[in-house]
DNA sequence: GATGCTTACTCGTATAGACGAGTAGCTGGG
DNA sequence: CCCAGCTACTCGTCTATACGAGTAAGCATC
């Protein structure tokens, strides 16, 4: 018994205001909310659709666009349209930055990954000197020159995070932290030991649409935003030492804060 | 002298790869991306550049629905197709729920609005007793009964955000918190009258694409994700005291968070 | 002058057809 | 047995056409 003959997708409703590809995204919709096509399960193909609602194919293929926008869908070329399967998520706690998690020679990404039973890689490492973009300049107390280090960040093979670091170039030039492996404990142990003691990290967080080089660095499919994540951090002096610019596939990540009610 | 004959937009190339409505696409985009079609500024019409291009208004169509997607533009219908303005961003501080912010007689919403030069609303407020969802049930510590108080926050008539607080019905049956006005302070302040001090927020932040039913809600327009904000409160005594779910829309939102470097 | 109609322009919806290109399974030959 | 090639099925791209519906401005009428 196929989805189509069992009744899963009704017929359309000519009298209804409402679009026909609105009412075969509707139907669509409704049946994968009530786990008639499960997670990664094929939807019906064009030419069934077409078929089963006696409509033209551009009129299916505007409907499952639809569902693609809502990240509900995602279509794969020669072989069909799939319920969006929802990765498994990373949680990022707010005190991932804690000294007590610097101890290990391996990085924060890498520790936690493990710890939930991924696998973790970095990958695209690149530390370079630049001129700084306005925005990081102002949040960097307008150094000249800065280091960037950019790290993609992947989980099971699938990347998953993209971030730069940059620092005023007059406090990492000549030190572990221009270096690809900066030890063990990351920049911020680094930054401690040359006396830049870390007080607190500001964040501000966005969400938005990809851009067509991010929806490429992260393979991202149809429908699924960003969330972008920029880190300053301040040392006990309130100098800007670092500012982080990480974007996440929103998919893949929940981001937790504990707050104290002062 | 027309966007289309001034050469903002070039010509196709019909030896590459890519496909013709990827092109046509990437012209805009650039277009946009330079500056030359300035925030609120209407695109050439599909007619315009069907001529210039020499193609057929899918294809056109095509294009435009991409950069959509991208939430680069968003269509009016009988109007034209226009860059997306960006919207005033809201700023949420992660102080904001602090008891110094509690002392005014009106909501955190309105005073920080007022002070941003913005006209605040409230609306579709419903007050009403429910029985939870096994995810607020999980949250709350398994209550029978919780009461739900519903909203929307509109700034300057535009709707930004939406948002439901669940409180164990025991904990708030006849009391001001089951009012639709709770008083000066909010029902925080209401809490610590009541005996509930509070101790911690813990806040859960995800994005994704919005739910037709969200899209109404909050009027978004194509390509503008929601954030969504879980933040339990807890006593303390350690009981969580309340669950607020928030929706708000991606673009008229950056959250901001104090993070001390322990 | 205000009202309402016409008109021209915009995007929205839908059809029918054609060819291209990726995938996977089958099949026949080595 | 293995592999190459065929085939059927999938979605991707593109054309040409038609009519519907929202908008805004001009124009005629009252």
């Amino acid at each position: 018994m196929t989805a189509l003959s069992s009744g899963v997708l009704g017929s359309l409703d000519p009298t209804s205001d409402r679009a026909v590809f609105r009412q075969i995204a509707d139907q669509l919709r409704e049946a994968i909310g009530r786990g008639k096509f499960a997670e990664g399960a094929k939807l019906p193909s064009e030419s069934d659709l077409v078929e089963h609602y006696g409509v033209s194919r551009m009129t299916v293929r505007n409907s499952i666009s639809l569902l693609q926008g809502e990240g509900l869908v995602s279509s794969e070329h020669g072989k069909g349209v799939f319920v969006r399967p929802r990765p498994p998520v990373r949680r990022l706690a707010s005190d991932r930055f804690a000294r007590r998690h610097r101890d290990q020679g391996k990085s924060a990404f890498t520790v936690e990954a493990e710890a939930a039973g991924s696998r973790p890689e970095v990958d695209n490492l690149v530390v370079k000197e630049e001129r700084p973009t306005a925005d990081i300049s102002a949040r960097l107390g307008a150094p000249r020159k800065v280091l960037a280090r950019r790290r993609r960040y992947l989980l099971d093979g699938r990347p998953v995070e993209f971030a730069v670091s940059y620092l005023p170039l007059d406090l990492a030039r000549d030190t572990p932290i221009a270096q690809p492996n900066p030890g063990s404990g990351g920049i911020y142990a680094r930054l401690e030991e040359l006396g830049h003691h870390l007080d607190h990290f500001d964040e501000e967080i966005r969400a938005r649409m990809p851009s067509p080089q991010e929806v490429k660095t992260l393979r991202l499919s149809a429908g699924v935003p960003v969330i972008q994540l920029i880190r300053t951090a301040f040392d006990t002096k309130g100098r800007a030492v670092e500012v982080c610019d990480t974007v996440m596939a929103a998919d893949a990540y929940v981001l937790n804060y504990h707050l104290p009610a002062t």
